[in-house]
DNA sequence: GCAGTGATCATA
DNA sequence: ATGATCACTGCC
């Protein structure tokens, strides 16, 4: 199976809200016990700095809130309600609190269910995406064109109150089934 | 609809 | 030390 080319730091060295939609389409590798499974990205968040009051980071530097602030292409991963891990990469410069919440790929839509269908967990957290940690991301050299891509508000983030709760930076894949047509291959 | 689950953070 | 909150999921 081609896993492509391993993405950069440099890939991650920008906004959060356009790393979101550019991770889609491409590969999150996980290599467990020998065994490396590539995951196509369907679904991102983005979580765009300090002032964005739905980011953990809108509360501050503090421990749990710490990997956020650091380098482009590092890993942010966090227990929620208990029970489930989130998985995010930090965008931007260091120093700079955003970070892409990774949360469907093909076949597993949600973003604890990933995490646990992955055996991700905070083992992993502040540590860097790359083939050394296990997990990664990858081009696979497909093109996903803007028009596949669907902007919604985020989820589960009426906390941050109304303007922050609707900004759209949730991106999506659209698929040819929901949108109830048929999509011509070229 | 709503309970489960436990780390984190603010408050003290 | 205590209590509220929570970037979710699965079952009623």
């Amino acid at each position: 199976m081609p896993q492509g080319r391993s993405l950069s730091a440099e890939f991650f060295n920008r906004p959060a809200e356009e790393v979101a939609p550019a991770l889609l389409g491409k590969a999150l590798v996980r290599r467990r016990e020998r065994k490396r499974t590539v995951y196509r990205i369907t679904e991102t968040e983005a979580y765009v700095g300090p002032h964005d009051l739905a980011s953990h980071a809108a509360r501050g530097r503090t421990r749990r809130t710490e990997p956020m602030f650091g380098p482009p292409g590092s890993l942010y991963i966090y227990l929620v309600y208990g029970m489930h891990w989130m998985l995010n990469v930090v965008t931007g410069e260091i120093d700079y609190p955003a970070a892409v919440l990774i949360r469907s790929v093909k076949t597993i839509t949600g973003p604890g269910r990933l995490t646990r269908a992955l055996g991700i967990t905070g083992a992993l957290n502040a540590h860097q995406a790359s083939a050394r940690s296990g997990l990664w991301f990858a081009d696979l050299g497909e093109r996903v064109v803007p028009q596949e891509i669907v902007r919604t508000p985020r989820i589960g983030v009426d906390y941050a109150g109304p303007v922050w709760a609707e900004k759209e930076y949730r991106f999506l894949i659209s698929s040819p089934m929901s949108s109830g047509k048929h999509v011509r291959q070229v």
